[in-house]
DNA sequence: TCTGGGGTCCTAGGACCC
DNA sequence: TCTGGGGTCCTAGGACCC
C-alpha cells in the first residue's frame, strides 16, 4: 500500500490533555478537595497524578509516599479508582463525538479529533470549534483540560503542551517555527532520552533544529518512526488518527514489585502465578486467548531473565500457561540471587470464541476450564477480587494479604460516598459487573 | 529520578529456503 | 570443504508513550 496522504490542504487536528487527571476527577467529585494538593496513587506507595497545588509544593510523579509527607504536610493522598476515571474518560469522548466522529482514543486522559472540513457546516473558524469543545469539556466534567489545534497530530500535542493548565494554543503550520525555535527537542513527542541525546551530540539542540535538517541527512540517520515526526514537525501531516476502539489489545500484560527483594525459589514462582492469573483475568474479561507468553524476573539489580513461549493453544486458562512457566522456569531462575519484581505477557491474542477444534478432546477440556474460570470471574465480582485463586500463588496472596485487606478497607471507604456522587454526576448507570 | 505498571511499534539479524 | 546471492519469516529487544 503506498503511503499516499490525502490532504493537499491542511488538516485541523485538535489535541486534547486532561489536567492533572486523576487527581482532578476526585476533586471533581469532592469539592472539597479544591485548591489542595491531591495526590493519587497511594495504593501503590507513590504519586501518580498530583494536583497543581501538590506540584507547587514540589510533588512529583513516582515520589513515595514518605517523602511527599515530608515536602507537603498537608498532601491528601487517595488511592487510584481507575473505574470512576474511566467514566470521566468516557463522557470525555462523548462530548468530543458530538463535534466529530473521528476521535482517537489516545489514552485515559487524551485524544485527538479530526476538525478537517468542519468550518461550514458548523459556521465557525477552527479555532472557534476547539474553543467550544473546550468549554463544553470543562463545564460538564468540572475540571479543566488543556487543548492544541495544528496541522498535524505532533505540532497538536506541541500546542496543547505550551499552556498549561487550562489552556488553548492554535498553531498554524506558517508560525509553527516560532513554537519549535522555543522547544526543546526532547520535549517533543516520540522522541525520548535517547534520541535525544543522540540528537544533541549532533549538534542539535531544539525541534526546529531538528525541523530544519534535509530529508537526506534525516533518512540516513534515524528510524522511520523519527522521519514520520521530522514531516509532521514541518506541517506535512503522515499520522493518522487511529479511530479502532480501544479495547483490542495486542498483548496484555501483568508486573508486581515486592518487598522486600527474595530469593527463594517457591515464592518467586508464586508471584509469577499470581500475575498469570491477574492477565489471565483481564483476557478472559475481553474474550481473548493467549497463543503466546513470556514471562520475565527482574533482580534487585533491576536486571532481566526471561523466556516467551509457544502454547499447545490459544489459552486463558491460568492452569495451563503456569504449568509450562514451571516446565521452562528453571532456565530462568537463578537460585541465591534476589528478585524484585516478576512479569508476565500474553502475546498473539484472538477472539476466545473463534476456538479450533481439534482431534484429542483437548479443546473440550479447554472448555470446561474456561466455564470453571467464568465462575471464579462471578465469584470474583460478588465478593471481591481474589476470593478464589490457584494453589500455586497461595503464597504470594499470603505475603500480601495485610497490603491487600488495607487497600479494600480504603476502597470500600472511597465506595460510599464516592460511588453514589460519581454516577449522579456523570448520570451513567451503575457499575454492573463487567462480562 | 536509587527507579511502578501497562501498553505499542520498529528493526536487526538469525533461521531457513531456493 | 575458505564459501554466491537473494528472498521471506520470525523473534528478541530497543525505544517510546501515558
Amino acid at each position: 500500500m503506498p503511503a499516499l496522504t490525502l490532504h493537499s490542504f491542511p488538516r485541523a487536528i485538535l489535541h486534547i490533555d486532561g489536567d492533572s487527571f486523576f487527581a482532578s476527577c476526585e476533586t471533581a467529585l469532592n469539592p472539597k478537595l479544591k485548591g489542595r494538593p491531591v495526590i493519587t496513587g497511594a495504593e501503590r506507595g507513590i504519586a501518580s497524578s498530583m494536583s497543581y497545588e501538590a506540584k507547587a509544593a514540589g510533588v512529583t510523579r513516582g515520589m513515595r509516599l514518605f517523602e511527599i509527607k515530608k515536602i507537603c504536610p498537608g498532601a491528601i493522598l487517595l488511592p487510584s479508582d481507575y473505574e470512576t476515571y474511566s467514566l470521566f474518560s468516557a463522557r470525555m469522548y462523548e462530548i468530543v463525538r458530538r463535534y466529530t466522529a473521528a476521535v482517537e482514543e489516545y489514552s485515559i486522559d487524551e485524544c485527538f479529533a479530526e476538525l478537517t472540513g468542519l468550518r461550514r457546516p458548523l459556521k465557525m473558524p477552527y479555532a472557534k470549534i476547539a474553543e467550544k469543545i473546550k468549554s463544553d469539556l470543562d463545564r460538564e466534567l468540572g475540571l479543566t483540560f488543556s487543548a492544541g489545534l495544528a496541522p498535524t497530530k505532533v505540532l497538536a500535542k506541541v500546542a496543547s503542551k505550551w499552556k498549561k493548565p487550562d489552556g488553548l494554543t492554535v498553531i498554524p503550520g506558517f508560525r509553527a517555527h516560532w513554537y519549535l525555535a522555543k522547544l526543546p527537542l526532547e520535549k517533543i513527542w516520540g522522541i525520548g532520552p535517547n534520541t535525544a541525546a543522540f540528537l544533541n551530540q549532533e549538534g542539535l539542540a531544539t525541534a526546529l533544529d531538528l525541523a530544519q535538517k534535509d530529508e537526506a541527512w534525516i533518512r540516513k540517520k534515524l528510524s522511520k518512526p523519527f522521519y514520520e515526526i521530522w514531516q509532521e514537525l514541518r506541517g506535512r501531516s503522515v499520522l493518522d488518527l487511529n479511530l479502532l476502539p480501544h479495547d483490542n489489545y495486542q498483548s496484555i500484560s501483568k508486573t508486581r514489585t515486592f518487598t522486600p527483594p527474595a530469593g527463594g525459589r517457591e515464592l518467586v514462582f508464586s508471584q509469577l502465578s499470581k500475575n498469570i492469573e491477574n492477565a489471565c483475568i483481564k483476557a478472559r474479561r475481553h474474550q481473548l486467548a493467549a497463543a503466546e507468553f513470556s514471562f520475565f524476573l527482574k533482580t534487585q539489580a533491576f536486571s532481566y531473565s526471561g523466556l516467551s513461549l509457544k502454547l499447545p493453544a490459544a489459552t486463558a486458562v491460568p492452569n495451563d500457561i503456569i504449568s509450562l512457566a514451571a516446565k521452562y522456569f528453571s532456565q530462568v531462575y537463578k537460585p541465591k540471587t534476589l528478585y524484585r519484581a516478576t512479569g508476565v505477557t500474553l502475546l498473539k491474542l484472538s477472539a476466545s470464541r473463534a476456538r479450533q477444534l481439534d482431534l484429542f478432546g483437548q479443546a473440550a477440556r479447554d472448555e470446561k476450564l474456561l466455564a470453571v474460570f467464568k465462575n471464579v470471574d462471578r465469584l470474583s465480582a460478588k465478593y471481591g477480587k481474589h476470593t478464589v485463586f490457584l494453589g500455586t500463588s497461595l503464597e504470594a496472596m499470603a505475603s500480601c494479604q495485610h497490603a491487600g485487606a488495607r487497600g479494600a478497607a480504603a476502597a470500600r471507604k472511597t465506595d460510599l460516598f464516592k460511588g453514589e456522587t460519581a454516577r449522579r454526576r456523570l448520570n451513567l448507570p451503575m457499575f454492573g459487573q463487567v462480562s
